[in-house]
DNA sequence: ATTTCATGCATCAATGATAGTTACATGAGT
DNA sequence: ACTCATGTAACTATCATTGATGCATGAAAT
């Protein structure tokens, strides 16, 4: 549990949810991550605000994809989740009133904000439709069949 | 306290060092980062193990630089202090069974090296002796003084 | 209508890492 | 000897994610 695992996490439950025209319930999505079927919704209760998931009650309820995968970047995810902390490291105060320390934040600080904008640069180029077409094309080349195909089935 | 401060910290402490030419105890330097001292002998104590610092004990002991300021750099120091995770993301496991993780982790993973490559490169190419400078030019800045001189007053 | 299924949400415990603290041993200098 | 300062072990505090439980809400099936 050391690090924040929800991107990864919400990831692996939307590539599940796009294999599976019908909707999935948070219990049976919880079972192939291994976890509880409260943290499923938990992550998903973010998507559903911004329209990207749909969930419904009762008999046949559970969630489904509500936007095409290509329309929506990891980034897009990433923000729907909270825009949780990229970085384990940073400042020791962010109000210093220590020269030195204002020299160090600026320094320090300015290789973080840079990388910062690049990660979440190369989040905003992959859509789910791309994290889709690797899914489908890792299992290609494990059954070392061709890549042409344009649907698998399960 | 959610983030790792510890390259910060040594960092803020180096630059306390570099001004002054005689050894700082450990107690002065966590005065100035308002810490404990065991905290400053902690992450120095990576520091000294390769040689980028000193320290002695007794009357008049304390912490000295032991090398040149321009031959370190911040991913020296980095790596100095036990290369601490950097990003506060990661994958849910490790060795995924299900190939939709596989997927996920390949990709998600794929962004993340690269964007901590180009962090610690840019780490790299960051030397003491230009945090001393940026140090010395934020002074210089505040104070509305010329930047030739060599030796600032503390 | 009642039962069943599934989400929505609040609340609390478990986990793991840094940070902070205390205590004591070691060694250098006066 | 006595003092100063590091070296290190051990413990607590803090904070976020994760996991778990309980209960209310609502939709579908019987």
């Amino acid at each position: 549990m050391s690090r924040d695992s929800r991107l990864s996490g919400v990831l692996h439950v939307l590539l599940h949810m796009a294999e599976q025209r019908r909707p999935l319930t948070s219990e049976a999505l919880a079972e192939t991550m291994r976890t509880n079927p409260v943290v499923v919704r938990r992550v998903l209760a973010g998507l559903r605000e911004r329209g990207y998931v749909q969930s419904s009650k009762g008999h046949g309820g559970g969630w489904t994809i509500a936007r095409d995968l290509a329309d929506v970047s990891l980034r897009d995810i990433y923000e729907a989740i909270g825009a949780p902390a990229l970085f384990a490291i940073g400042h020791r105060s962010e109000a210093p009133g220590c020269a030195v320390e204002l020299a160090v934040n600026a320094v320090l600080g300015a290789s973080l904000r840079e990388a910062e904008e690049r990660l979440l640069a190369s989040f905003g180029a992959v859509t789910l439709a791309d994290l889709s077409t690797a899914f489908h094309h890792g299992l290609a080349q494990r059954a070392a069949g061709p890549t042409t195909r344009g649907h698998h089935g399960h």
